[in-house]
DNA sequence: GCAAAAGTGTTTGCGCTACACCCATGC
DNA sequence: GCATGGGTGTAGCGCAAACACTTTTGC
């Protein structure tokens, strides 16, 4: 046996962000418990079972990790360098999931055997193995996917202000946006509709219309050709 | 050991993509000389060697299969469903090659240990595998990055009358094209020379310019932040 | 001269940008 | 009333689509 094939194991990783006014747009990590990089901030992840499907695994690893069910879930890339973890050779299937910001918040109640926690992606901790390139690679797919595809709304909660919308934009884009011209963009696409509610005025200011985001529209907009681009 | 991880067999597989005016876009496949689908037509791939990295395997394995050397590769997308290969486990990081025109002829010099050849994308045989959704997914991927990333020049020889490149996107895009709008917006990014030859004329017609694309150009018009579009 | 393919100029209209103004709320 | 944030109208500019015409070759 001169070309050793077999001992190459099969992992996942889930690069799950979620988003709030306050903290920005954040990343879900978990604390090692175990060498290496014991105690070290990664990715949650693990290894593929026997017989599930890698979209399962990740599912599954998330739920047991960190309690968080994702509403959204995509492969990002395959990471497979031979040095990459110091035990044995490991391939890692990345995947990128979104949550709304209701889950995002819930985290702590689930999560007492683990250590999990979100983190803004502007201030994150030292990490285990090459997870900090694997995270860069995920937010540049966020951002340039949040152009053309209209995931944004895996981020938000069901029903919610135009504004946060607009926040939510200029804050994974990183830059300022003109009110006027995103509202008639987005609006002219026709997958929003008010919901007839009003928010809550948080303080100052007018209340504004809530919306959601129609996805059957959306769908039956596909089949008609639209392309959505920011 | 209850949930078993170690068997877990990973694999490469290349998508590699020709051009030729007469042929239209094709791509690289093999016949399998053993079982499963044995004499089945298949892309090009095979096992991961313990300590090299994918995207070596992959160059190594089109050598070895077919002897070719493809001038653009990047990763596509990773197949790991558990019923994929009927002997055991396996999964596959796919990888998305393209080759020029000049490589694209010259298969059958190198080839005589494998069976490979060329398919149009129009009519391609029974695949082995899951080889089919493999293929319609890197076929999606080329239709779909051809409009936002330079990589139909390599497709076309270094040297190239600027219809090849006008039948080129016409052929991958399966769309007319509008002719003076098009050599308008490609020759306004300012990334083609003209090589100062003209193409000897094939029969008929008014002989074309030569362009070349100018690799460094297209890199520096990167950092100052251009982005290309069709 | 004629057919075929390459090469170029110009009008038109849509969409994006930029700017300006009005409305509804809390205090 | 005033400050704050939500909601909307519109002029102007740029760019891409659509169309038409000229040039160079082989026969």
């Amino acid at each position: 046996m001169q070309n050793k094939t077999s001992d190459i194991k099969v992992a996942v990783d889930a690069i799950v962000f979620g988003y709030s006014k306050k903290e920005g747009v954040s990343l879900l990590l978990i604390q090692r418990k175990y060498e290496p990089y014991k105690n070290s901030w990664a990715l949650p992840g693990g290894f593929v079972l026997a017989d599930e499907s890698l979209e399962t695994a990740v599912i599954r690893e998330l739920q047991e990790e960190t309690g968080i069910t994702v509403n959204y879930l995509e492969q990002l890339y395959s990471f497979g360098e031979p040095d990459r973890d110091p035990r044995q050779r490991v391939i890692s299937i990345a995947y990128f999931g979104l949550v709304k910001t209701s889950q995002f918040r819930e985290l702590k109640a689930s999560t007492d055997a683990e250590n999990a926690a979100w983190f803004s992606i502007k201030k994150l901790p030292a990490l285990a193995f090459d997870h900090k390139q694997i995270i860069r690679q995920a937010v540049e797919r966020l951002q340039s996917k949040i152009r053309y595809q209209p995931i944004g709304f895996e981020l938000l909660d069901k029903k919610f202000p135009f504004s946060d919308l607009e926040k939510l934009y200029a804050a994974l884009l990183d830059k300022e946006i003109n009110r006027r011209n995103f509202s008639k963009k987005i609006l002219s696409f026709d997958f929003l509709e008010e919901t007839g509610e009003l928010s809550k005025p948080e303080g100052k200011g007018r209340p504004s219309k809530m919306y959601r985001f129609n996805q059957k529209r959306y769908k039956e907009l596909l089949k008609e050709g639209f392309h959505f681009e920011i």
